[in-house]
DNA sequence: ACCGCGATGTCACTATGTGTCATCAGCTTA
DNA sequence: TAAGCTGATGACACATAGTGACATCGCGGT
């Protein structure tokens, strides 16, 4: 983060992110699938807190319903962590190939959610769809909360993104 | 595409498509940004008749509906071009860089959604979320109608979604 | 015959990503 | 202690994507 930072993404090299931590270009693969992977490594985690949450939520929620305390969850971690999640996104947003894999992200949280509904007993389309809006639902509280003034409480975004997506579809 | 489906994408070089058309991979890259793009060139026209299928909207249709009329503009044109997309499907459904594009495309779709939505005067974040649900409608009844049976109509996939995701989100 | 211009080819180069083999450090076991 | 095993790393070669710079060609206009 920090050499991506000072000269951006595209004029990071491997090489040079290797280098700086005293390894080889051939260890970083080793490591991290391609390039961008090194700024995705925690997602994992997020999509487990989030499957964990959907499968512990009241038997009687709605699938919706169950989705919000999935993102309230994932909401939780973001905030635990502090600052990097906002440099993070910083950095991805200033590079078109980050923000394609912030996107491939998201889907594999959809459908990891779509999944944990499946397991609770909801039909398809219904968990898959449930899963996209509320994964909808997730990237437009973020983005307000990445780049929107600091302090902002993220719950309370995602429950206004939620209370809207119902609105709309109403 | 003929390279792609006897060789897959991953083992057809670039050299390759531009011999097999007589020209010069330099001059492929003249006309496509990088290798995928060859697969998405059509994707410009679609976008361009969603969003003018919601501008011609009628006044009174709420924000759901009018992205509804821009599936289906959508969807006509699918159905028009024949089997060439579920070809292009099946070659995508194959490669994890094709399907990123196609993420990415679907996201254009539903960020040019929601420009079309605010010149109607819908408010952000309604305008956003009334799109990215729409493009999640959009991706699981196309999802179904390329990988079904052939000869399923497109349309009645797309309100059969569009009914479910608002008995989800009711 | 000449000019200008757009499209293409040629060449060189960088960076990503991978396969293969060598090396090294630490651990186990005789 | 020495021998051997193992996992992590380095070294090297290589294929391919993608780009910049310049040469060339064909063609319509003058």
């Amino acid at each position: 983060m920090e050499l991506f930072e000072e000269r951006g993404f595209e004029d990071t090299t491997v090489a040079d992110i290797a280098a700086h931590a005293g390894l080889t270009k051939r260890t970083f693969f080793r490591y991290f699938g391609d390039k961008r992977e090194v700024l995705f490594s925690g997602s994992e985690a997020l999509r487990a807190k989030f499957v964990a949450a959907i499968a512990a939520a009241p038997a009687d929620a709605t699938p919706l319903e169950a989705i919000a305390i999935g993102l309230d969850a994932m909401a939780d971690l973001f905030a635990s962590i502090g600052e990097r999640p906002r440099r993070r996104q910083a950095i991805i947003a200033a590079n078109p190939d980050l923000q394609e894999r912030e996107l491939i992200k998201m889907i594999g949280f959809a459908a990891a959610g779509a999944g944990a509904l499946r397991e609770r007993g909801v039909a398809e389309p219904a968990a898959s769809l449930a899963a996209e809006a509320g994964i909808a639902v997730l990237r437009i509280a973020f983005e307000r909360w990445a780049t929107g003034p600091e302090g902002q409480d993220i719950h309370e975004l995602l429950r206004d993104s939620l209370a809207e997506l119902k609105a709309v579809a109403a």
